[in-house]
DNA sequence: CCAGTAAATTAGAATCGTTCTAAAATATTG
DNA sequence: CAATATTTTAGAACGATTCTAATTTACTGG
């Protein structure tokens, strides 16, 4: 799927999730949406929305990014207990984590494979698996 | 285990820390240490220290926390971007998070195998692999 | 179009987990 | 015990996030 087609995709579920497609929003789902897959936070993605010129709050970006997700088109991934980081990549794959940078790196899906998890505690289902790989840089 | 030996234990386990045994700490290993596998968070222990009649601030439970898992005797659980979570189980094990309750559920480690992970970004090494199965709550 | 209504944005305050500060208390060493 | 280093602590500060309530914007039916 291309950048387009994605941020097109993108317009497309705001509508399908009534979301009104309001000036501010749509320039955030551009920013997410229109160059290749993205790990952002509130206050990296409101710093890019300043730069781009686009008059947008903070308050305002939290709120497209929980109701983003909460659309399914962008996904939370938990690397550290002090920010909330989300990724524009909804498929099934996991995470590299280069401690030093707080950086984020995918890893895709098909490579990884999990196997023997025990049964889920009794009474609930196995709503997701996140692995996020800890990787810090080596002198050399 | 009784309480002299539990004691005993516990200043055993500062002592190699090079952490002098106070009063606070050694109440505190003995509610980490003496009763099986803990995960805890700063509040949790600190209401039990609290409910245990143990006088100890809110600001020590964070030190000795902090000072324990770089001593190597708790390990840091990341599940959500809010709260941390503490180990007292450092080996190598995954988790079940119960996303209703905030609740974590060790996965023996020998149980769960992760093959075909990719080599880690040029330059850095892997220093963990965190595995968190999240799970929800089914009615029936 | 327009008016009426619902939804969204916003600045700033509030909240919450956590860390910091600096003064008092305690442990260790000699 | 004195001298020193470490620890504890209350409370302030902090940073990420959420809330409040007033304003602005988007939608709908006429
Ligand atoms: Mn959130
Ligand atoms: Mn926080
Ligand atoms: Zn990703
Ligand atoms: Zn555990």
């Amino acid at each position: 799927m291309n950048d387009h087609r994605r941020y097109a995709r993108a317009i497309e579920l705001l509508r399908a999730a009534k979301l009104r497609p309001t000036r501010q929003r749509m320039a955030l789902a551009r920013l997410l949406f229109a160059t290749g897959h993205r790990h952002v936070t509130a206050e990296t993605l409101h710093d890019e929305a300043l730069a781009a010129h686009v008059r947008v709050s903070l308050a305002t970006v939290y709120n497209a990014l929980h109701r983003f997700t909460a659309a399914g088109l962008l996904r939370e991934v938990v690397v550290d207990g002090q920010r909330s980081c989300f990724d524009t990549n909804t498929t099934d794959h996991q995470h590299f984590f280069i401690e030093e940078e707080g950086q984020l790196q995918d890893i895709p899906a098909a490579s990884v494979q999990i196997t023997g998890l025990p049964a889920p505690p009794p009474g609930t289902s196995i709503r997701r698996v996140d692995v996020i790989v800890r990787v810090a840089k080596v002198s050399g």
